[in-house]
DNA sequence: CCAGCGCTTGTTGGGACCAC
DNA sequence: GTGGTCCCAACAAGCGCTGG
């Protein structure tokens, strides 16, 4: 620097620096000290090099002009004894106290890893004990960093910070904990403390391919919980996440000692402390529920009442023939509130004024109500959708399909929204008995502070189990003569939740085609049950999942077999009657009829095979036509039998040849069929759909 | 600086059961 | 029948920390 540079101010002084440094080519600071300081002394071959030397030469010239010294010499003046104990980088408050660590465990420099230019000349006696190039860098950088740190960390202790406990609790206090949100909290507040924590959990050879997983080990979840929890040792009330593990502990009985060990790691709030705080957030829920009942009251929000009974097994520690194991029933209520409600839709009058016409109602009403043509589009939509999942040379139909769902067959879509919810408190008030659903309701009305003369405007749909829709029904019978409108409970509109008529449905699919004393082990559900050797399933218990499941599976399996049938009777077969050869597996044939004969196959194509299986298997019709017109040939099997007619029913003609199973198979795959599309259009959310369904169920059972 | 909160620790009371 | 044990829930006192 000339004598000029004395006139400089300190900040021009380090511009005209960076200056250099960028003009010369390095990309940043950091990557000039990472040169310099890291991989300059590594690369170079021995000290007596050209440029290494006069480097070297500069180097020590500049240490010695005294830029770095004194600030060594100030993190040295400031260490206390203890921190040097500790070779002066781990400050003292980093170790828990009864941890005795021995002197010099930490970067304890190996003579290899210290660079012999720094031992040259008389500098290097005064820094003789102390680590140089790596080591220099991180004494000089390691008080910067945690001074960083420790700003971050106030930043992320901040009231408004995502990691901040709710100084009182509510349900949506709790509930606004999102660890993706904390994570975009952190990386944006504190991306130093983030880094650091993150780069300990990423495993290095995970780094290169960041693909997604659904499940398992997050090592970024386990980042966001890992600096709560060192925030909320920190400071207690930084607790968002350690109040949640509490009540998440709380709801699965957890034993006090664990939550002592857990509430010592910071990994959950103390017992006393949830029990509490759970107590005030009772009595506030309380209050609000009040609160819901008075817009309820004044129709500023529509809602449904929705309740099912919940059992409790509790377990008696010492059997004894007087103590036994006890069932305990409740029931437990949530008010949900109804969006996109039209004007009207909810009037008393309106729904008194057409009671009467329900009388009138008839089968053919109803009958003509159906839509017929979105019945079969959805058969074989449903059917392409089956195909394309399975057969892998269709995979690329797959979205036209799913925009056949989604454009032409859509009825009511429901738009993405979350629903507004309210649990209740659960009562012990077992819902079985009409009494019962008479004391449900009661205690609804009373959580949610209404009084009788409140329900003479209103209409309130009632939603639950098949059972309780029943119990309802009767309680509005029993009471048809009462006085308040309250009392003829003629507010109460009784509504089967769609889930429990999924499992109506379900089971009346068992019910007709679990063949009772005959030919059980040769067609129907049961023979395929045997087939697939699949356990658990007993179709008059008929738990949900497990016999959904196998609809599902027999249905598919199904669907795919009628298309396979349907190409061999167009005469596209395979040669596989050859000596030792086994029959090939249903999806390669499939996709060897598909691929080769029609080499590729089109989308209207495929879509005629779908209109065709479905009218041969799947509705009415072919039912009928397979108990009696159906195309053999007349020197095998004789005449074919005349259709049967209704009044022929159970009295088979003498000369008859129906196909018996044929036609059960056909009704199977239509009622597996309702309830297939009965599912997806709950899970695909339309409302419209799910009402043809019912629509077409409703001619057949009262469940709908 | 101090009120309030969270937490620990200890106490009480009730219920159920068991051994004697 | 009595006393002891276990479990649970509720409560209070005391301590330390936080935050206004």
């Amino acid at each position: 620097m000339s004598a000029k540079s004395g006139h400089k101010t300190l900040a021009e002084k380090l511009a005209s620096c960076m200056q250099h440094i960028k003009s010369v080519g390095f990309r940043s600071f950091p990557d000039f000290m990472k040169q310099l300081v890291i991989e300059f002394p590594k690369g170079q071959g021995s000290a007596t090099d050209g440029p290494h030397q006069s480097v070297t030469q500069t180097l020590r010239t500049f240490l010695e002009w005294g830029s770095v010294k004194p600030v060594l010499d100030g993190i040295a003046a400031n260490m206390t004894e203890k921190d040097v104990n500790r070779d002066g980088l781990i400050p003292d408050y980093c170790i828990s106290p009864d941890i005795a660590i021995s002197p010099g465990i930490f970067l304890s420099f190996g003579s290899y890893a210290i660079d012999p230019i720094f031992f040259a000349g008389d500098y290097s006696k005064e820094l003789q004990h102390t680590p140089v190039g790596h080591g220099v860098l991180l004494r000089f950088a390691l008080p910067i960093v945690l001074e960083e740190i420790d700003r971050e960390a106030n930043a992320l202790m901040d009231k408004n910070s995502l990691f901040h406990g709710a100084r009182t609790w509510s349900w949506d206090s709790l509930l606004q904990l999102s660890l993706d949100s904390q994570q975009a909290h952190a990386v944006k507040n504190a991306p130093v403390i983030w880094s650091i924590l993150s780069t300990i959990a990423v495993n290095q050879g995970r780094r290169g391919s960041m693909e997604i997983k659904e499940e398992g080990r997050d090592p970024w979840q386990g980042t966001v919980v890992a600096l709560s929890l060192l925030l909320y040792l920190r400071n207690k009330s930084v607790a968002l996440l350690p109040q949640v593990m509490g009540v998440v502990l709380f709801s699965c009985n957890t034993n006090r000692f664990i939550y002592r060990l857990l509430s010592r790691f910071g990994i959950s709030v103390a017992y006393s402390t949830v029990s509490n705080k759970l107590h005030k957030l009772g009595a506030s829920v309380r209050e609000s529920l009040k609160g819901l009942g008075s817009r309820i009251w004044k129709k500023e929000v529509l809602v449904i009442w929705i309740y099912d009974n919940i059992q409790r097994n509790y377990v008696a520690w010492n059997q004894s023939v007087a103590n036994k194991n006890r069932m305990h029933t409740g029931t437990a209520a949530t008010v949900l509130a109804m969006e996109d409600v039209p004007e009207g839709a909810m009037d008393p009058t309106e729904l008194a004024s057409r009671l009467h016409l329900r009388s009138r109602l008839t089968f053919e009403d109803l009958e003509k109500d159906i839509d017929h043509e979105h019945i079969k589009g959805i058969g074989e939509a449903t059917l392409l959708s089956i195909w394309v999942k399975f057969i892998p040379c269709l995979k690329n139909f797959a979205p036209t399909v799913q925009k056949r769902f989604s454009e032409d067959l859509k009825k009511h879509p429901l738009r993405l929204r979350k629903s507004q919810y309210y649990p209740l408190e659960t009562s012990d008030i077992d819902e079985s008995t009409t009494s019962g659903a008479q004391a449900v309701l009661m205690d609804i009305a009373s959580q949610l502070g209404l009084e009788k003369e409140d329900f003479d405007e209103l209409l309130v749909p009632v939603a639950g189990d098949l059972l309780t829709v029943d119990r309802i029904k009767k309680l509005k019978a029993y009471t048809t003569t009462d006085v308040t409108t309250y009392d003829r409970y003629s507010w109460a509109l009784p509504w089967v939740q769609l889930w429990h008529m999924k499992w109506a449905v379900l089971r009346t699919i068992f019910h007709a085609h679990w063949p009772g004393m005959t030919g059980k082990l040769l067609c129907g559900l049961q023979a395929d049950c045997e087939t697939l050797r699949r356990k658990n399933i007993n179709p008059k218990k008929c738990d949900f999942y497990s016999h959904s499941d196998f609809i599902f599976d027999t249905f598919e399996a199904l669907c795919l077999g009628a298309l396979r049938a349907v190409l061999h009777s167009e005469g596209n077969t395979l040669n596989t009657a050859r000596e030792g050869q086994s029959a090939p597996n249903i999806l390669d044939e499939l996709e060897v009829l598909l691929n080769q004969n029609f080499s590729p196959i089109s989308f209207n194509h495929l879509s005629d095979l779908a209109q065709k299986v479905y009218l041969r298997y799947m509705t009415t019709g072919a039912h009928n036509a397979a108990l009696g017109d159906i195309n053999r040939p007349v020197e095998v099997y004789g005449q074919p039998g005349s259709q049967m007619e209704p009044q022929h029913e159970g009295v088979e003609k003498f000369s008859w040849n129906g196909d018996r199973q044929m036609a059960n198979l056909t009704l199977r795959m239509r009622d597996s069929l309702w309830y297939y599309e009965l599912c997806h259009a709950i899970v695909e959310g339309d409302t419209g759909r799910v009402l043809e369904i019912i629509k077409v169920r409703a001619t057949l059972m009262s469940a709908c």
